[in-house]
DNA sequence: CGATTTTGACCGGCGC
DNA sequence: GCGCCGGTCAAAATCG
């Protein structure tokens, strides 16, 4: 009796995880439908503003090499590694702690010997003095391309040395860590002010002498979300997994610092007045009604008193976003970058995004088509920060995976290729 | 037994 | 000067 009756529990049980899996899959196909009229309607948007340029500018074999390749710590030459035996990646052991099925930034980004110095003009190094010192050749030839800049982009991390730039990234992780392809020992676990959920203290271990540190702290207000926050430059050779990371992350910090022009003036000058300005960059893409915004990765750049800072949100649902952002940076007025993804570009590369509810809402194609014109059109106003932008997302969404294949959907090629434009070009507009 | 994590102590910057 | 707070250190504990 007592048998029959779990029987019946459990078929019951089953039914219910049926039903709950039949809806997913039709959360699925919605989601796969989106994408593809999406994808045909930014194609054609993207082919109606520029026709010429995205056809006539590269053979299309070539796309990828149009993108911009940022590697910070990989000048030939000065790569000195720590004298630890360890330098291999160890993924069991990422497997073990359960990272394998955390995120994986697991995208190389194509290296591009010829476009990596375009870009290093706009990159600035992002060093403490001391840092400076222990890094030796590289960071001196690193100053060297940033002053053979004419971009344009001054850098308050010049001026202000000791202020090191960061790099926020907000993603949905159910693990403890997310894997972003280097590895990383726990030096310390602190509760920090106004959030109970304790942050932890890495530094990367791939090199001894490597100056790279990364807090990692759960949001508050939802737990499925981790905020890593990245500063330093990696001075060894990184895998494709971890490159891929830190091109995202020097991105950021070039954005950050190019941003710091692109201001206007704000009373007092320093980096920390920025962050009274209530549009820093000038720019604003993120779309006025909040209900369409919920998709949306978003860019945001602060600064606190110590640290400027570069928020990525890539966690689909930004209802949070504004919560934590008052909580991590009280001071700031974050502006929001809305790059306006039409397909999911995470999908199947963060493939902790397994909650139904980050998907649960459907797409408006109107809604993207709107934001989207929007974007291309005030991005278009900086070139600089165009190939920054690229870069940032190239990284993010992977070029190139092995060589072979884009990752990227032709809208996306054309989205970037756009971005990618030689910057004289980019300023006749 | 070496590598890694934990955790309390310590340090320095900042605001009052 | 003092206290708060973020960040780091380092000894002990744990893991593989």
């Amino acid at each position: 009796m007592q048998e029959e009756n779990h029987l019946k529990a459990a078929k019951l049980k089953m039914d219910r995880v049926r039903e709950e899996n039949e809806r997913l899959k039709l959360t699925l196909s919605q989601v796969m439908k989106d994408y593809h009229s999406l994808k045909m309607q930014f194609n054609d948007i993207v082919q109606e503003d520029h026709p010429k340029k995205i056809s006539t500018d590269s053979d299309p074999s070539d796309d990828e090499s149009e993108f911009v390749s940022l590697r910070l710590g990989r000048f030939s030459g000065d790569l000195k590694l720590g004298k630890k035996k360890r330098t291999s990646y160890n993924e069991n052991k990422s497997a073990k702690k359960g990272e394998l099925d955390g995120l994986e930034l697991g995208l190389d980004c194509k290296s591009c010997v010829s476009n990596s110095t375009q870009v290093s003009k706009n990159l600035k190094p992002e060093k403490s003095f001391d840092e400076s010192r222990e890094e030796g050749n590289f960071i001196e030839e690193f100053h060297k391309r940033a002053k053979a800049s004419t971009s344009g982009c001054d850098d308050i991390l010049l001026h202000s040395p000791l202020k090191k730039p960061r790099v926020s990234v907000r993603t949905v992780c159910n693990t403890q860590t997310m894997n972003d392809g280097c590895q990383w020992r726990k030096y310390g676990q602190k509760i920090a002010k106004g959030n109970p959920c304790p942050r932890a203290y890495y530094r990367c271990t791939v090199s001894s002498s490597c100056p790279v540190r990364k807090q990692v702290q759960r949001c508050m207000n939802d737990m499925t979300i981790l905020t890593t926050t990245y500063e330093g430059t990696h001075n060894h050779p990184l895998p494709p997994a971890a490159s891929t990371m830190a091109s995202a992350t020097s991105a950021a910090v070039a954005m950050l610092n190019c941003s710091s022009t692109a201001s206007p003036p704000v009373h007092g000058g320093s980096a920390t007045s920025a962050t009274t300005s209530p549009s820093l960059l000038g720019f604003n893409f993120t779309s006025k009604n909040p209900t369409t915004n919920s998709h949306f990765p978003t860019a945001t750049i602060s600064s606190s008193q110590s640290h400027p800072t570069v928020i990525l949100d890539l966690t689909h649902d930004n209802k949070f976003s504004s919560s934590l952002f008052s909580n991590i940076h009280t001071h700031s007025s974050p502006m929001s970058l809305n790059f306006s993804s039409f397909n999911n570009p995470w999908e199947g590369k963060f493939s902790t995004f397994s909650q139904p509810s980050v998907y649960n809402n459907s797409i408006h194609a109107s809604h993207n088509d709107h934001k989207i014109a929007v974007a291309t059109k005030d991005i278009t106003c900086d070139s600089t920060f165009q190939s920054v932008l690229a870069a940032a997302i190239t990284s993010y969404f992977g070029s190139n995976v092995d060589g072979k294949s884009s990752s990227f959907s032709q809208p996306w090629r054309n989205f970037l290729n756009k971005f990618t434009q030689p910057m004289d070009s980019q300023q006749k507009n």
